[in-house]
Parts: C-alpha cells; structure tokens; sequence
DNA sequence: ACCGGTACTCAGTGTTACTTTGTACCGGTA
DNA sequence: TACCGGTACAAAGTAACACTGAGTACCGGT
C-alpha cells in the first residue's frame, strides 16, 4: 500500500471506523485486524486507539469493558444515536467529495 | 459546505489539482476560481498557492510567467511526465480508497 | 520460567490545509 | 488626481490528524 494513502485517511479513517461500528460493536484490536484484512495493512494500532478516544470524547459511541479469555480486557464500542448522527453527515460529505472527483477523472478537466 | 471537508481534503487536493492541470495549463487565481465554481467554496486562496509550490519544488509542473492585462504577471503552470506519474498514481490510490469504502458503506460491516 | 499473541495507552513527530497579512498591478469613477 | 475594487501572488504562523515508538499487562503453551 502506497504511504500516500496516509494523508488521504485524514478525515475519512474516523467515518470509517464509525461505520464499521454501525455494523455492529467491536473492539479497538478487531477493528484494527479488520482494517488490516480490507487491505489497509500500513495503518498502526495505534492510530485506530487514538481513534476510538477520540469519538468516545466526543460522545459518538458507547462503551462496555468485556473481560477476554486471552488478555486485558476489551473495550467493546457501540454506535449511538449522536455516531449514527455523525455518520450520515460524513456520507454526505464523502459523497460530495466523490462525486467532483470522479467528475474530474472524467472530463479531464 | 461543512468544515467537515477540510480534513477529508488532506492528500486529495494535491491530485485534484494535478488533474486540473492536466486538462489543460492554468494558473493560481483560475484554479481557485474554478474550485469555487464547483462548490469547493471554502478553500482559501493561500492554499492553492501553496500547494502550487509544493508541486513545483518536486518537478510535477513546468512554469511559465505570463504577463496580464489586468493584475501582476501570472504563473501558469503545466503538468509534465514527472506530474502525469504523480497523478496516476493518485488515481490509483483514490481508487483504492473509494472501493472499500464504497463496501462499507454497502454491506454495513 | 519463558515466549508469543492479545489488548490497550501515551508522548512526541511530520504532513497538510487554513488563517492572516502583505505586496503589487490595473481600470474605472468621483 | 485620488481612491477603490478586482486580479494575482507570497509567506509566516496555527490546528488537526495519522504515524512512530515505546511501554504495560494478561494469558496459554512449551
């Protein structure tokens, strides 16, 4: 994966992770994995923690302590009405993005 | 627009701005002008300018100065082989981008 | 007793776009 | 003549975001 691809994750990698909670719950190392399985394999685990910190601070999601077989025990986030919120304006966003640079890709200019 | 979009710019806007550029030569003030005209309403002016800088300094653009009829000379810039690269592996890496999170967007999760 | 995989945390860094301010040229108007 | 608005570019300082690197801690298997 090119490291250009880190710049353009700023602003997207935080939607990204509130619909991948939309689906449904999950911890910040699942999250982490499954991002890695979609091919985005140079995104540190640390930036998806960081993350999470900063969309629970802001109240987006909600959080359950899930003790683990097989270490510390998990922070399970949860998508709340404000997340879903957030996330239908970060479509909206996205789509209106995509939409001019798909037309530039088009018409050359 | 919402502000939303200024993160979500970061890493785009350099490509965006190498398509403009290969569509045809243009300079500063015509490609700010052109952004707004496509609803990119709140990209400053100094940005573009700098970005075209930026551009500049790692040999994407060839630069011609041009003298104007109404205002101080201008820099119009055009893309060369070195830029034409840059922007297909831009387009690469957008592509990327915009499948899988077209798939998030489809399945949920 | 040790090692590897799981799971989370935090301080510091670099890149990028924004903000603000400034310079300068020109045509039109009072 | 003096001023103003539109054109055109430049540069210093700021904020947001993802990365890096190091650390802590729990657990099962050898």
């Amino acid at each position: 994966m090119p490291k250009q691809i880190t710049e353009m994750l700023k602003g997207t990698l935080e939607g990204m992770i509130l619909a991948i909670l939309a689906g449904q719950a999950a911890y910040g190392y699942e999250i982490t994995a499954w991002l890695r399985d979609r091919g985005f394999t140079d995104i540190a685990e640390g930036t998806v923690y960081a993350l999470l910190v900063r969309v629970e601070q802001r109240g987006l999601v909600d959080v359950e302590k899930v003790p683990s077989e097989k270490g510390p025990p998990r922070k399970v986030y949860s998508l709340n009405v404000e997340g879903q919120k957030a996330l239908d304006e970060f479509w909206g966003t996205w789509s209106f993005l995509t939409e001019r640079l798909e037309q530039l890709r088009n018409e050359g200019k």
